[in-house]
DNA sequence: GTCTATACGCAGATAGAC
DNA sequence: GTCTATCTGCGTATAGAC
């Protein structure tokens, strides 16, 4: 299996060619950008693109199904982690989505720009990856209301609503700007405690570990 | 001015094309679309096209500034109304939100897909729409906050959140399915409410006049 | 596996008759 | 003002030498 060194060339340009799409995608928009553009960022030629990908879709295809696989798995271990309380659960994972959104921002044209760019089957892939979020998120709003730890007249929505504040901050967040990553979490993680009827914002600076302890 | 009749038949066919258009955006982007496509949906020729707008760019920019000045003009009304109070303005913004999104769902392209469509000009135009909109939100939170109605740390995060949380609505929201618009927008509004620090949902009713109580 | 060269189609946009 | 016919460029993808 690892006995030939040159086998290790194929997958390091896979990578540059994943790292340069995902940059113009961001950029520029899927349509916009031409595989002529892909390869010369990545520095080879447009048909040797073709010896790593079937075509410019797939290139999309993985750039998203890589990015929520690795969402997905960071997520999940924290939601489903039985030691801690829903309020930890929820605090964690407002720091999680926003620190991948921020960290990895060029991969996140997941949303809309890309409905119409991949096909039915490729689409229902990357919906089965956000089902799982999205499951794992309500489960635990379920189980804070069971407990009495939330309020929410209807959890789907609340579910909604919370995803729906989280991913909005990649639209408009600027890591540049004057308002510091941790602010941002911290007044977020408030902002839908209270949204979910939980008073108990101090959980966010006690169970957190040294990520918050390390902040300010 | 309204001498010839004949003049009418612009203006129709001009109508014609922006509804054939908004309708082909929408289901399969802007990118997908040919303006032979939207000649075809619209009953001419793609030559005439050009007669009434100078390409396929300006077709999608008399989309959007149509429906954000219409939208703009709409929430404006509510939002500098001074005889109402913060929590009512919220709670018809809400309604009116919701509503727009939903009755004309066609010319709802307006978020991302745009951005790498129109020209810098043209953006700015509508980011400007969009600004006027944001501001009269905040203006409200920061009113409501001064007169000890809402609490919120941060009143540019929390109208960044409430209209992320309304403007996700339209991403999932299936208007012929179990939910009904009328609860969809008493439980957001109560969420929202929640978000700002405001017990008293109660104005939704009070305030909103026929629409609420026609509805359940 | 990478390159140069090229096939092929379709898109936006225009010309010019009526 | 609308049509038919057409130009032109660019995009994806492939052929075939090295």
């Amino acid at each position: 299996m690892a006995r030939k060194r040159s086998l290790d060339e194929g997958p390091v340009i896979r990578g540059s060619i994943l790292t340069a799409a995902a940059e113009l995608f961001h950029q520029r928009g899927y349509g916009t950008t031409s595989i002529r553009d892909i390869a010369e960022a990545a520095g080879i030629a447009s048909s040797t693109l073709y010896h790593h990908f079937a075509n410019k879709q797939a290139i999309l295809y993985a750039i998203v199904i890589n990015f929520m696989t690795d969402f997905v798995a960071s997520t999940s271990a924290v939601l489903a982690d039985s030691t801690l309380s829903p309020e930890a659960k929820i605090a964690r994972t407002v720091r999680l989505h926003v620190e991948m959104s921020d960290e990895r921002r060029p991969e996140l044209l997941i949303g809309n720009p890309i409905r119409y760019a991949l096909s039915p089957d490729q689409q229902q892939d990357g919906v089965a990856l956000q089902t799982i979020y999205h499951d794992c998120v309500r489960d635990t709003i379920d189980a804070g209301v069971q407990a009495g730890d939330f309020v929410a007249p209807d959890t789907n929505l609340a579910t909604m609503a919370v995803l729906d504040m989280l991913n909005g901050i990649r639209e408009w967040y600027n890591p540049a700007g004057e308002l510091g990553r941790e602010a941002l979490i911290e007044t977020y993680t408030s902002m839908i405690f209270r949204l979910l009827g939980a008073e108990a914002v101090s959980v966010v600076r006690d169970k957190s570990d040294r990520d918050a302890a390390s902040a300010i």
